[in-house]
RNA sequence: GGCACGUUGGUGAAGUGGUUUAACACACCGCCCUUUCACGGCGGCAUUCAUGGGUUCAAAUCCCAUACGUGUCACCA
């Protein structure tokens, strides 16, 4: 009796040899530095944010070496299985922009060489692997049931022993080879675990890319490599898998750093050398003055359709979560205001040790940032596609004035610094409603009048204004100019410097003019640049606002 | 409880033994300003890097201890 007859006994369907595999998965063709990374989550609903930020990662690392990035669905726990989990997984992905160079595209469908993707359709494979691991003598068939593992936790709670299948605790290890055939045979049930070649005692060094040198004490414990539904559990799956699929550089949540001496064993037991690590902290989230990890079910902004319906550009949520991924990156940004992701270097060593809080505001303010550097003509096109699924009114108000729309926004944005009014799509209607009669007509109205606030002075300077001064072919220079005269003419000083340094002499200054203008013309007494808002008007505008405010008052 | 990692302002953080009287950004506060792009401008905001000890001429930076936080210890990933 041999560990091979053993193996047979247990997979006599496996024909292919892992030599057959690497065969069939050639080392990627790549240059030296490239990088291979991969996502690989569980189909288990939509995509979470600190999933995305690895996913985003992982996309930004292959991408700048000219790596390849791929998406392989973790479905071992077929219990924790979603109804379209898959699907979802793909649409969040490309909602996001993150497009894969090879992996899952669909429910059934996938790309590339080195498939199938889908854990669940690997069997086959993983179990010529387990088969070899037993052959070798690395793995062994675990009888014990649920409550024997139970007896041994408890026992080593009372003895303040380590938790854990191993050493002389791992009683099928010591089964006789006959005895494990026989009860096999007999169609018992069974697992397949390791057999550890670890010493507690001894300390193995893992270098992670992001915490460093980490060291651990090796791994003794006998893991399940095999359930009993004859999937394997994660360990081995990532083993298997990214060995296989050449995965270069494995990036990933940090709850697997405690796994590590367990991965690097299992690599070492194959005799191939692991993959590079890079384990990244989650996000966290503040609530109650207490710290937690941003959560699936309770936090809305954990997931993508809550900027997609807010209207915060997808970028600008890309331009955040670079920041999370790379500290260096803001200040780069600042100093590359032309520049995009793509042209920023990705380098693992920038990648924050601890954990960040989720900030919303700093993503709402990233957000400006990014709306107030592109072009009008960009910030029209998504505001259309926005407005399309979130606001029928709206959409057709700037379909149907164009032109108009793309000059309000584009008032005081082709200049060194871009005026930065809006953070998402959805607020742009409140901000700017006055600008469409048909908006304005129905629009609740309080005019912020501030320092000129008496009705028949308004009315004068307006009226005068329009039919002495105003002229809509006038430059900046020259339209100022005549509101200078207008504010003379009543009383009012040309320059504020004036009317500061003798106040007696006037009733105001060229401002409080200017602030008539404005606030009859729009209700608000902050607005973007009055000049261009009027360049926008036209007289005949211009002159049905004045007569408005009239039955206003 | 074992193992591992982390701890710089309200927040994200820079910093890797001497140019740090601790960068930058967000938030906050003050002042100015309504044509200086006011969703701006200027200024302020940690005598101190969790705490205590040690090494050193010199420490946020190195070492040790303590506290706190996080992760993990499944036939879940």
């Amino acid at each position: 009796m041999t560990n091979k007859d053993l193996a047979n006994l247990i997979f006599p369907d496996v024909t292919k040899t892992i030599e057959d595999y690497e065969k069939m998965y050639p080392k990627r063709n790549l240059k030296e530095d490239a990088v291979v990374t991969r996502f690989a989550p569980s189909p288990t609903g939509f995509v979470h944010m600190g999933s995305l930020l690895a996913a985003f990662i992982e996309k930004k690392a292959a991408f700048d070496t000219g790596g390849v990035f791929f998406l392989r669905i973790e479905d071992t726990d077929q219990e924790r299985k979603v109804e379209n989990g898959i699907e979802g997984i793909t649409t969040d992905l490309k909602n996001f922009g993150i497009t894969i160079d090879e992996g899952t595209i669909s429910e059934v469908e996938e790309k590339g060489n080195y498939g199938p993707y889908v854990q669940s359709k690997r069997k086959e494979i993983y179990h010529a692997f387990i088969k070899y691991f037993i052959e070798k003598g690395m793995a062994y068939p675990c009888f014990c049931s649920k409550d024997e593992l139970d007896d041994i936790r408890s026992a080593q709670e009372r003895r303040k022993d380590r938790i854990g299948y191993y050493g002389r605790y791992a009683k099928c290890r010591k089964i006789p080879l006959e005895d494990a055939y026989d009860r096999i045979k007999n169609g018992e049930n069974f697992i397949i675990r390791l057999k550890s070649p670890g010493d507690f005692e001894k300390k193995i060094v893992v270098k992670d890319l992001v915490k460093g040198n980490i060291s651990f004490p090796e791994n003794d414990v006998d893991i399940v490599i095999m359930k009993k539904d004859g999937l394997p559990t994660y360990h081995f799956a990532h083993l298997v898998d990214d060995y296989l699929m050449r995965t270069t550089h494995v990036i990933r949540g940090d709850e697997w750093v405690s796994s590590l001496p367990v991965h690097v064993q299992l690599f070492s037991m194959l005799g191939v050398k692991p993959p590079k690590y890079a384990h990244i902290s989650p996000i966290m989230k503040e609530e109650n003055g207490v710290k937690r990890k941003l959560s699936k079910r309770k936090d809305p902004e954990a997931a993508m359709s809550y900027y997609h319906e807010k209207g915060i550009p997808t970028e600008a949520v890309k331009l955040y979560l670079m920041t999370l991924a790379n500290t260096n990156f803001e200040q780069w940004w600042d100093a590359n205001k032309d520049k995009t992701i793509d042209n920023f270097k990705f380098s693992f060593n920038k990648i924050s040790k601890s954990g960040g809080l989720f900030d919303v505001e700093k993503l709402m303010n990233i957000s400006k940032n990014y709306l107030s550097r592109i072009k009008a003509t960009e910030f029209y096109d998504m505001l259309v596609e926005y407005t399309k699924e979130y606001d029928q009114e709206f959409y057709d108000l700037i379909n149907k004035y164009k032109d108009f729309t793309i000059g309000l926004l584009n008032i005081e944005r082709e200049q060194k610094k871009p005026r930065k009014d809006y953070a998402s799509f959805s607020e742009v209607k409140e901000l700017v409603w006055y600008m469409y009669d048909e908006l304005f007509e129905k629009h609740d109205k309080n005019y912020e009048f501030t320092n000129i606030n008496d009705k028949d002075e308004i009315l004068k300077l307006l009226n005068a204004y329009v039919e002495k001064y105003y002229d809509e072919n006038d430059d900046q220079q020259t339209w100022f100019e005549k509101i200078k005269c207008l504010s003379q003419a009543f009383g009012y000083a040309r320059e504020v410097k004036e009317y500061k340094e003798s106040p007696d002499k006037y009733k105001g200054h060229v401002g409080d003019v200017s602030m008539v203008i404005r606030v009859a013309l729009t209700t608000k007494s902050m607005t973007p640049n009055l000049y261009d808002i009027m360049r926008l008007f036209k007289k005949e505008r211009i002159t049905k606002r004045f007569k408005e405010l009239e039955n206003y008052f």
